[in-house]
DNA sequence: CAGGTC
DNA sequence: TCTGG
């Protein structure tokens, strides 16, 4: 199936900027799951190539909903940052993706004090438990050992913790619809999640776009760039405005890649 | 030493 | 503090 493309997209950027963890590119093919639907994808030139997921999946998936220029625009009008500037032009066509709440909640959960090396490896393991992405419930019924046999560490319990907890009907999805404040607070009262996890889990699955999650890389960005070492979250939606997220996006990438 | 949490 | 690379 082809999709054609209008809005900017560049699937090594996004695919490859730390959101995710189960993308793997194999020759020119990128290949990984939506929407639990292992997909395989390729771009030429405004046509993008793909099976598996339907398009309005893909659509969905990429926020193909959202215009990345205007999002460019609206943070440099508010901003005028030159650094943010060069980045969007240097990193054109990264996206924020839209990733099924779940399973994004539990890779950033085993993902702290980890490398991106580690993270794949132990999602990798999770797929392997059965087909797809294993869900609260199938989690929940394993023992802490079970998540400590696959590496998780320390992080074991917080698995176990937080799967029986969504297991037995705690909602991520009705997290959507609430202010920043409540649904960060809501996340965080999950074992395993604070503030950094939070943040990314609204950012990357549940549509706050004005979620600057803080890692050390941001942190140290923060520190040389803008002089900023704490309320880090405040500042940036004063400076970036309602798209803060994608400003950090693309200073960490600028800083890891 | 690695994209924190309690 | 855990533990893989």
């Amino acid at each position: 199936m082809i999709l054609k493309l209008k809005e900017p997209l560049n699937l090594d950027f996004t695919l490859n900027s730390g959101q995710v963890f189960n993308w793997k590119k194999n020759n020119d093919f990128w290949e990984g799951f939506v929407n639990g639907k292992k997909t395989k994808l390729k771009k030429k030139g405004a046509n993008l190539f793909f099976k598996g997921a339907s398009k309005s999946e893909i659509l969905s998936f990429f926020k193909l909903d959202e215009s990345l220029d205007e999002i460019y625009q609206s943070i440099l009008s508010k901003s005028g940052d030159l650094l943010l500037e060069s980045l969007f032009k240097k990193y054109r066509g990264l996206r924020i993706l839209r990733q099924e709440p779940w399973e994004c909640l539990i890779s950033f959960i085993i993902s702290q004090n980890s490398s991106i090396k580690t993270i794949r490896k132990r999602i990798e393991t999770l797929y392997s438990l059965n087909d797809g992405f294993p869900s609260a419930e199938t989690l929940s019924k394993l023992s802490e050992s079970d998540f400590r046999k696959m590496g998780f560490g320390y992080r074991s319990k917080y698995v176990k913790e937080t799967s029986e907890i969504v297991a037995s009907g705690f909602d991520l999805r009705k997290i959507k619809g609430r202010k920043f404040d409540s649904a960060l607070e809501e996340l965080k009262s999950l074992p395993g999640v604070g503030d950094k996890v939070g943040k990314c889990v609204m950012l990357f699955s549940l549509d706050f776009n004005e979620a600057f999650p803080v890692d050390v890389h941001i942190e140290n960005v923060m520190k040389k760039f803008y002089h900023r070492e704490r309320n880090i979250q405040e500042f940036a939606v004063k400076r970036f405005g309602a798209y803060a997220g994608y400003a950090q996006q693309y200073l960490f990438f600028s800083d890891v890649f």
